[in-house]
DNA sequence: GCGCATCCGCAATAATGTAACATCAGGACA
DNA sequence: TGTCCTGATGTTACATTATTGCGGATGCGC
C-alpha cells in the first residue's frame, strides 16, 4: 500500500472549529475521524483492532470530552469483558497515534480534529455545556515557541487548556431563554 | 491596617524565570514567597494558618512541582495527624490565593512567581531535571485571547504547559560531561 | 505449521482526590 | 466572662483515575 501523505495545509488564523458550529452534522465528524483514522494507521502500518477503533467511536461520540470510566462503562455493555487496562491500552495507542487528546484539566479525552500531523494541542473548553473545541492556531504556537526559546527552553510538547464560555452559551446568556432551556 | 496595593508592573517580554537561572539563592526565593504571601493575605483578611503556610513552605522546596501525597508524607514525619483533606484543604487556600498553582499534566503543585495579580498559568516543564518555570508572557495571553475570540469564545482562565529541555540541561546534553554526570 | 511480536483478559493494587460529619479555635457581642 | 457564630481542622470512609504483572490469544512473516 502507498502512504498517504497528509496535505492539510496550516494556516495562521483558525477557522472556527466543527465543534463549536451550531447544528453541524455529528454523524459526519464521527465518519470522517474514523476514515481518517484507518487510512493514518493503515499508512503507517499501525493496527487499529476493533477494541481501539471502537474505544475512538465511542470519544467521537461528541465534542465532549471522555472519562475513561465512561469508556469502560459503554464498553461493558457490549462486551462484558472490559477491565481498566483495556480501556487505556486503546487510549494509550490512539494518543500515540495522535488520534486523540488527552485533556489533564478533566482526566478524561476527546477526538483530534487534525490528526496527521503533529501538533500542540489548543483546547477551548467550555464550562457551561462541556463542549470542548480544537484550535489550530500556528501564530499561538509559534508566539510560545519563541518566548520559550527566548529563555533558553526547547518545546517537545505543547499543551493549552482554556477555559470559558462558548459562543452559543454566551448567546443562550445574554438572549434570555429564546430556544434554550 | 492598609490594604496593600501590589504595583508589579507587568511585561511584554519576559525575563528567565528564577527556575532558571542557575546557581540561584533558593533560600532568598523560599524567603520572598513566604513573606509576599503573608503580606498578600494580610491585605486581603485571608488567613495564612500555620498549616498553610507549612504547605506553603514545602511546595516552595524546589522548583520542582510536589505531589499532594509528598506533601502528606512530609507533614506526617512532623504532625502525624496529617490526612489527605488536610493537604487539599491546604492547597485549595493556596490556590484560591494565587499563591500555587496546579500543573494538571503531573498531578502537581508548582509555587507561582507573581501572586498578587491574577494571570493565566505559563509553564515550562523540564523533561530532564523536572523543573518548572513559570513564564508571564502577556504576548502569549493576548494572542491566545484573541484567538479564542474570533470563535465567539470568552475565556476565563488559561493553562499553558508546555514540555521540553531546559537551558541547563540542554546544555549539559551538548557538552557532554564538563561537570555534570 | 513455526516462531515471534503484539495484543488482550484478568486480578490486584496504586495514586489521586472527595464527602460527610465531628471537633476545635478565635472573634463579636451582650 | 460567657455565649454564639464562623471558619479551620481532625477523622473516617469512600470515589475516581490509572498502573503493574502475568499468562494466554492472535495475527503476521517465513
Amino acid at each position: 500500500m502507498k502512504a498517504v501523505v497528509m496535505t492539510v495545509k496550516p494556516r495562521k488564523t483558525a477557522p472556527i472549529p466543527v465543534a463549536l458550529r451550531a447544528g453541524h452534522d455529528h454523524d459526519h465528524c464521527l465518519a470522517d475521524a474514523l476514515s481518517e483514522a484507518e487510512a493514518l494507521c493503515a499508512a503507517r502500518g499501525a493496527r487499529l483492532t476493533s477494541i481501539r477503533r471502537r474505544v475512538l467511536e465511542i470519544v467521537w461520540q461528541s465534542h465532549a470530552p471522555v472519562g475513561a470510566y465512561d469508556i469502560l462503562d459503554t464498553l461493558r455493555k457490549e462486551s462484558r469483558s472490559a477491565q481498566p487496562p483495556t480501556v487505556y491500552r486503546a487510549l494509550d495507542f490512539l494518543l500515540a497515534q495522535g488520534l486523540v487528546h488527552r485533556i489533564t484539566s478533566l482526566n478524561a479525552y476527546i477526538g483530534c480534529t487534525t490528526p496527521g500531523r503533529t501538533h500542540g494541542a489548543q483546547m477551548l473548553i467550555c464550562e457551561r455545556c462541556g463542549t470542548v473545541a480544537e484550535l489550530d492556531d500556528l501564530l499561538i504556537g509559534d508566539t510560545v515557541t519563541s518566548a520559550a526559546r527566548a529563555v533558553g527552553f526547547r518545546i517537545t510538547n505543547q499543551a493549552l487548556e482554556v477555559v470559558g464560555v462558548c459562543r452559543d452559551c454566551a448567546q443562550a446568556a445574554s438572549q434570555p431563554r429564546k430556544r434554550r432551556a
